[in-house]
DNA sequence: GTAATTTTGGTATTTAAATGCTCAAATATA
DNA sequence: TATATTTGAGCATTTAAATACCAAAATTAC
């Protein structure tokens, strides 16, 4: 059962945890963003962190501390969080990546170039005030 | 960098390889194929190996053997011979196929299973005798 | 009939990526 | 100031998947 279109549970705990935070005045902890994704405080600490380190949010340690948003929701969009945590995403002609096609004429007609286009438009324009 | 629409080097050489077999009447061996896609023959035997197990192709083995279709070229399409390498393409309403969705509401709005279908239905309209 | 060729099947290796763990560092609260 | 809480960083583990290899079986051609 291939994914065709994939999201790696990574970019899932990142964009539901922004959200989840964007949503609190007082911010959000590990543990409780954990519990809200239903998935492990140590996967959310991981991501999380990447998202301090990438400018999307500020941390606290220590008690009553954890994470909140560090720009106004309206200027971050999906594509910004995704592309932390998996990479930028690039539109590449050839889907294997080859720099010249050995079998003369490219099979795929450019479809998995489009469909890839058409997803990061999309993440685009979805900014996060959108999903308070 | 991220691949949103995934082709696994596998699934690359069974499609092109039963295109350069549907091409040849008198079939062609794994060394020809691995040639023309510009892939290690262990591979390409290997792929081989499955389309003939699903009944895709005929094998013949010994000096001036090798691969000859077993169905009429619009009788096959790509969908067909990517499920036999990468397994069917199911599309599920969670990107994360989670049963409940421990957010409420699903922030991806089913954007990714529309993708996979897109995908998939393309991949059905294209049948072999298309590419000879 | 012998040797060369080619597929077959099983296994091994590699790689990547995701996920998990542990302890150190920071900080709020009492 | 002590303690509990929470993030930070680096490393360890797991898993899956893809790719590669090798010896055996089949078959043709000479």
């Amino acid at each position: 059962m291939p994914k065709i279109v994939s999201l790696s549970e990574a970019a899932s705990i990142a964009l539901h945890g922004i959200i989840l935070i964007a949503r609190e005045k007082k911010g959000l902890n590990v543990v409780k963003i954990a519990e809200r994704t239903d998935t492990s405080k140590h996967h959310v600490a991981k991501v999380m962190q990447r998202l301090v380190k990438a400018g999307y949010l500020n941390s606290q340690r220590g008690p009553s501390g954890g994470f909140v948003l560090r720009k106004e929701p309206k200027d971050v969009n999906f594509l910004d969080i995704y592309e932390v945590i998996e990479g930028v995403i690039e539109i590449g002609e050839c889907p294997m990546d080859k720099q010249i096609c050995p079998f003369g004429k490219c099979i795929m007609n450019n479809v998995t170039s489009k469909m890839t286009l058409n997803f990061k438009e999309y993440l685009e324009k979805q900014t996060i005030d959108q999903y308070i």
